[in-house]
DNA sequence: GTTAATAAATGACCATTAGTCATTAAATAT
DNA sequence: ATATTTAATGACTAATGGTCATTTATTAAC
């Protein structure tokens, strides 16, 4: 039946629909200060109707985050092709992912909100955020490069590669959030953003190094 | 004249009753599904007498952080006295601040959101919270530690050393987020948090060594 | 000791907003 | 043309952060 099809098609659009219109809220008046008929008026569309298609404001934040991740996966997978070895590659996924916040810093945040603490915030079990995490995020990417690097003798070998590969992630995370917070601090330290990610990089790669 | 003292008294207890009772209802419930009327009734006081002491929910939250973070720095504090160098203070205190997550997992959880990123969230500028982590906080204490370090030839010195303080303390951020976050991991990859602690002490160490 | 003035505390009330559901409108099948 | 199923609506509810006129307690003045 090709009724059917266009319908589940529709469907499927009018839900992107949502998701964008949320999108677009959120990232303008941050997600507290966005209500759902905001949403409903960004979507033409009533409020119930956004809950026919989402259970809650909390599950449209987590998709709005999900395609931010997505973004952000496309964007550091095809910079991880610029590397020669392992180990340049995983730097040029950090330098996209510095790139990717500074042209999307909202997407970023979005990010750093669902795998962060505050995940529990939300309505997610951890592994909603799993498989979130796993599926469509860099972390399964960095982990293969990661375990490349042993393989090469580039990356030491007395860690668990599942762990290097969550420290890098969690401390580029923890980076952006040091940039993103302490924006103020640095006309004082006379410091610079780019100058943070370049001292970041040099630690942690200088401290996974073999 | 005594009264008025007395009367500063009081009013400094009842804020400290308040703020204790925003502490025990935001911990047993989480700050998102905890009432004013639940720390009212709490307090044993009305919910017009806490607006008379804070002016919103989200300062009693920061209250709640900032408690926490003097508490945090207390034990970090004494902690780096057991060390014998720089780098082993370092150590001790980055030890004693997981011991802290395990003993107070609330208190950290509190205090990782309010110097996170939803410190947006809360109604607070990014100035109230450096003064918070720069007057009671660790890391001011961790930067100190790094400074001596440097002159003693055992940190690396061509990265500022309030560079290399900031990594330390997001970094640990970082890994405690992560072991609270991805709990459910560790059986699976038969992981422990141990082993992400020592991994994760070895990893920056080793980075900043000179 | 009584009254006036000041300070502290109260809780009914308001405004906002996430989420629901009976009703209506549209699309499809008969 | 009619019945049935599906999609959409928006008035409504419940919950809750925050306010403020009123009440209660404390201190000062005579």
């Amino acid at each position: 039946m090709g009724i059917t099809e266009r319908k589940e098609r529709e469907k499927q659009q009018r839900r992107e629909g949502i998701i964008q219109a949320a999108e677009k809220v959120f990232f303008s008046k941050g997600f507290d200060h966005s209500t759902m008929d905001d949403i409903a008026d960004e979507a033409e569309l009533s409020k119930g109707t956004l809950y026919l298609y989402f259970k809650s404001k909390d599950v449209l934040h987590m998709e709005v985050a999900k395609k931010a991740i997505i973004l952000l996966n496309t964007c550091t997978s095809r910079a991880a092709d610029k590397g020669t070895n392992a180990l340049e590659k995983l730097r040029q996924m950090g330098r996209a992912t510095i790139d990717f916040f500074r042209t999307y810093p909202d997407h970023m945040k979005a990010i750093i909100a669902l795998t962060g603490i505050e995940s529990g915030r939300l309505g997610l079990t951890t592994t909603d955020v799993q498989g979130i995490l796993y599926d469509v995020s860099s972390v399964g990417m960095v982990l293969e490069l990661v375990e490349q690097g042993v393989k090469d003798k580039l990356i030491r070998s007395d860690i668990p590669p599942v762990l290097i590969a969550h420290t890098l992630w969690m401390q580029l995370m923890s980076v952006i959030q040091f940039v993103s917070v302490e924006e103020s601090l640095f006309d004082l330290l006379e410091l610079s953003p780019d100058k943070v990610y370049e001292s970041h990089f040099e630690l942690v790669l200088n401290g996974i190094k073999s």
